[in-house]
DNA sequence: TCTGGGGTCCTAGGACCC
DNA sequence: TCTGGGGTCCTAGGACCC
């Protein structure tokens, strides 16, 4: 197969990331077996993963199989600003950088040969800006999709650096298990094993119609295209967040109606202002708002469901969200009664960016005098000019204003 | 394996519209 | 008052990833 392009996509994924934190500030725990988090491991250093330690297994099983291990409680505003250090690195690398989550990271390098240097050059020199600027480990993959560079840095951990030149992509993904390729699972190995598949190169003999077929038209056809390395898809510098969520695990003590309704009121709290803050996610500098609201629980059997409702106007209005959300709730406690509940979570999702100013007005505002309020906040806004649209909910909901001007 | 918390994407059925 | 096809939106669930 003769494979065109060049291998110009970076996957720079961070090593073992909260353990290897914990290692650099402090120094007693270097060299050592490091657990992150003590109920479920959040992560554990490569000393720790050598006696068969591994991430979201349970912490009495982690501490049984090594003894030794030193548990640190997670320091979630150290890993933030540990990213923030990294990915700023990331960027003065290349303007081209698409975050995957808090620690990995593609950057597409293919045009900076003639500054930079070809990309097995500029991947070395970010590891080791990574080493002496952030003092992290860190791995990169590099190939001519995004989906090899992935592969390449998972087989190239930890520390490492894998360059996968296109004319050698076949015989470098043909013998791998399938459980190595992104997006297959225990439950799609399962299916695939059953199906005879073990390595990638059986899947890209199996033929995309058996795939679709056993799998999905989406998951068949995905998974046969990788198999025979093609993957279109360009590193993007704009994704956007599509939902945010909070969730709480609440053990099997019962809980009162009150209870549940003061987390809920928390929780929509905490992510409605996360919705409205000017820095709150990655793509976007302003203010979100949401449309559809879903509520998550668990139930003692660990059985999980979920409840959404769409709302009529996208909205970041902290009352109107509690209201749907309560009303889920309120829909779901003969369940809850029934079946007991460990878990209450809450996303919200259908996010687009606000590009109207959202006037919040007390929920039993005289419609008039609350209209006039808003037209002065829209005036002042975009000038006196401009031309706003008011739309009302019903009463339960709180009442909003959105105001939309008619140009700029 | 007696179980965290944050996300992404896909599927399937029903409602509704043309 | 019988019937076809196509499209979109909403809801619920599931698989997967870090």
């Amino acid at each position: 197969m003769f494979v065109r392009g060049r291998a110009t996509i970076l996957h720079a994924d961070l090593d073992s990331f909260y353990a290897s934190v914990e290692q650099r500030d402090d120094p007693r725990l270097r060299d050592r077996p490091v657990i992150v988090g003590g109920g479920v491991v959040l992560a554990a250093s490569y000393q720790a993963k050598a006696y068969g330690v591994r991430t979201a297994m349970n912490g009495r099983q982690a501490r049984a199989l090594c003894p030794a291990a030193i548990v640190v409680p997670p320091r979630m505003a150290a890993y933030s600003e540990a990213s923030r250090a990294v990915f700023a690195i990331f960027r003065d690398t290349t303007p081209e950088v698409e975050g995957l989550s808090i620690d990995e990271a593609f950057l597409e390098v293919g045009g900076l040969a003639r500054i930079a240097g070809g990309p097995r050059e500029i991947a070395a020199r970010l590891r080791a800006r990574v080493a002496d600027e952030a003092g992290l480990p860190i791995t990169v993959g590099v190939a001519r999709t995004k989906f090899l560079a992935k592969v390449a840095s998972a087989a190239a951990k930890p520390d490492g650096l894998l360059v996968v030149d296109p004319g050698a992509e076949r015989e470098f993904l043909h013998p791998l298990p399938v459980e190595r390729l992104w997006g297959v699972g225990a439950v799609t190995a399962a299916k695939l094993h059953e199906l005879g598949v073990r390595t990638v190169a059986d899947v890209a003999g199996l033929g995309e119609a058996a795939l679709v077929s056993r799998l999905g038209p989406a998951a068949g056809r995905h998974l046969y295209a990788l198999a025979r390395l093609r993957d279109p898809r360009p590193v993007d510098t704009h994704r956007t967040r599509r939902s945010i969520g909070s969730q709480r695990a609440l053990g099997r003590r019962p809980r009162t109606a009150e209870e549940l309704d003061a987390i809920l009121a928390g929780t929509v709290d905490r992510l409605a202002r996360r919705l409205r803050a000017p820095t709150g996610g990655r793509g976007t500098g302003g203010g979100r708002v949401c449309r559809t609201v879903v509520l998550r629980l668990r139930f003692a059997d660990y059985a999980r469901v979920t409840r959404s409702h769409t709302l009529p106007v996208p909205t970041a209005h902290t009352p109107t969200i509690l209201a749907a959300a309560r009303r889920l709730l309120v829909a779901a406690t003969p369940q809850i009664r029934d079946r007991g509940i460990t878990l209450l979570g809450l996303s919200l999702t259908n996010l687009d960016d606000d590009g109207a100013l959202q006037l919040e007005l007390p929920l039993d505002a005289h419609a008039g005098p609350a209209l006039d309020t808003a037209l002065d906040a829209v005036r002042r806004r975009f000038g006196a000019g401009s031309v706003a649209r008011a739309t009302q909910l019903g009463r339960d909901q709180g009442l909003e204003v959105p105001l939309l001007p008619e140009h700029e």
